[in-house]
DNA sequence: AAAGCACCCTGGATGC
DNA sequence: TGCATCCAGGGTGCTT
């Protein structure tokens, strides 16, 4: 009998790029040309950066202009002297209906549009909403440091080599981390190291270039296939119109432990990597940058 | 300067 | 069956 994974069904959602990137296309059509009528903020710690009061009157009669995404930051873009800066963290939803739901547990912000609402879901209410200034810099350290997006021509592979040199954590880590790359979280990572055959917790600075253009390549397959297949539906993601997306047939580690793997047949294994769930295989992904 | 880790939070899974 | 505990993770901020 097959062991499977004790981890197998502790499935949760995160928005990485890929899925940010499908609501902000699942939105645009929705919400751009309408007038926010009224905002209403039910947990007014999610806003962070000013009060509930100025937050209201900044944006009430605006129209929204454009949605925009950097690294997993989606920015309303507003007429009037200020853009809305949304994080989704991991369970936030940013939704465009119709009618507001009979159910309105977990909506904690919602917009009233000319036709329609735009609605913020969160369960565990770690996203968060920051007014920031039209142009410029934001003056919000996470976004302001942001590296370049793993799917934009800055992020190249003579950029990453030239990173990974200066760094002793894992090679995981350091993917982890926006400064460094802007939009991959703990789903992306593992399949893009998969897929480059690399093991997680190898430190970065013994990669070689060329392991570093295999990685590049990985990143940049792994967020492009995300997008088109819109995004990993994990019990309950779904873009900004409801709809689920079909990533998650196409994982090939993560969440896979106790399976075998896809490439060599090896079980696929599940360790803890600076305190996050880590998906990989033993066999094929090798230490040392070849 | 960089690395490591606690913290925030909730609901589902697990344990007794 | 029921109650308590554990666990997931993005980003911030603190300590080492």
């Amino acid at each position: 009998m097959e062991v499977i994974g004790k981890k197998q069904n502790r499935r949760v959602y995160m928005p990485e790029l890929p899925e940010v990137e499908t609501i902000r296309t699942a939105l645009e059509s929705y919400i751009v040309g309408k007038n926010i009528e009224r905002v209403t903020v039910g947990l007014p710690r999610l806003v962070k950066n000013v009060s509930v009061l100025t937050f209201q009157q900044k944006t009430q009669g605006c129209t929204i202009l454009g949605i925009r995404r950097r690294g997993k930051y989606l920015t309303l873009l507003l007429s009037g002297s200020v853009h809305v800066m949304i994080h989704l963290r991991m369970t936030g939803r940013l939704l465009y209906m119709d009618r507001l739901p009979a159910m309105t547990d977990h909506i904690h912000i919602y917009f009233r549009l000319n036709k329609g609402f735009l609605v913020y879901h969160d369960v565990r209410t770690f996203g968060g909403f920051w007014l920031v200034p039209i142009t410029g810099m934001t003056g919000i350290d996470g976004y302001d440091s942001l590296g370049p997006d793993g799917n934009s021509p800055k992020f190249t592979a003579t950029y990453l080599y030239w990173l990974v040199q200066k760094r002793k954590s894992t090679i995981k880590a350091v993917l982890l981390d926006q400064k460094v790359v802007a939009g991959l979280g703990n789903i992306y990572v593992d399949e893009a190291l998969f897929l480059a055959k690399i093991r997680p917790d190898e430190k970065a600075n013994v990669l070689s270039l060329h392991a570093c253009k295999v990685l590049h390549e990985a990143i940049n397959q792994v967020l492009t296939q995300g997008i088109s297949h819109g995004g990993t539906t994990i019990r309950d993601y779904v873009n900004g119109i409801g709809k689920e997306g079909s990533h998650q047939h196409f994982l090939q580690v993560y969440g896979k432990e106790g399976s075998p793997c896809p490439r060599c047949g090896h079980t696929i294994q599940y360790i803890k990597l600076g305190g996050r769930g880590t998906h990989f295989c033993p066999l094929c992904q090798r230490r040392k940058g070849r």
